[in-house]
DNA sequence: TTGCCATATGTCATATCTGACATATCTTAG
DNA sequence: CTAAGATATGTCAGATATGACATATGGCAA
């Protein structure tokens, strides 16, 4: 699967520019791949930022650790809409959500 | 149900300002809704600039009109990944996406 | 009016996402 | 080292979103 791949190099540290549009992903693809990666980097800090762990930010939007970690480590399982309900449980307003979206 | 109501109300031209958190939306469910309703119509008019109809959108992104319409109409079983995905099938940039959150 | 094309709405089987759980792998303090 | 807290990974049943289809409504030209 696509996305998969994506994932595993994410997390192997390949990390290569912004975008992994060097295999087999078209631009749209690499781009809403890019744009989750954006959103999860930009829940990581602001969880961080509010001294919370994983359990505890799960709690606050009716979910699980282990789900907030996928969250965080760009799981090709978890949709975008669950990052953006996430932020906004943290408090982000709409213009951090743009300028996290277009770093 | 929630967004049902949210839904409704955008389409009967309620849209008081820009978020309906005047019956029983925390400020994330709106913020939230908000999102998702700026989105639809950034989408709605990228298609129009292109002189796109539904049904041609629709193969564009491997989908049907009547999806395509609900996309637009706010519908409140379509994610917020899917109106992504579409807006960056017409080749919405990301400064685009950021313009239209923030909005 | 009629016909035609675009858009909207309702429904449904299937696909995808979700929370939860178990368990593994860090990290850091003692 | 070992223990404890935090984070990561795998799995799965149930929940939600999806494309597709039928059908309704809207707009507009003949």
């Amino acid at each position: 699967m696509r996305k998969e791949k994506a994932k595993r190099l994410e997390n192997k540290g390949w990390k290569i520019g912004s975008a992994e549009d060097f295999l087999g992903l078209s631009p749209e693809e690499s781009a809403y791949i890019d744009l989750k990666l954006n959103l999860s980097a930009k829940l990581r800090k602001l969880r961080a930022e509010q001294n919370l762990t994983q359990t505890e930010l799960a709690k606050l939007i009716h979910s699980s650790q282990s789900r907030v970690a996928k969250i965080e480590t760009g799981d090709p399982t978890v949709s975008i809409d669950l990052i953006i309900k996430s932020l906004l449980a943290l408090g982000a307003s709409k213009k951090q959500l743009a300028r996290a979206i277009s770093s």
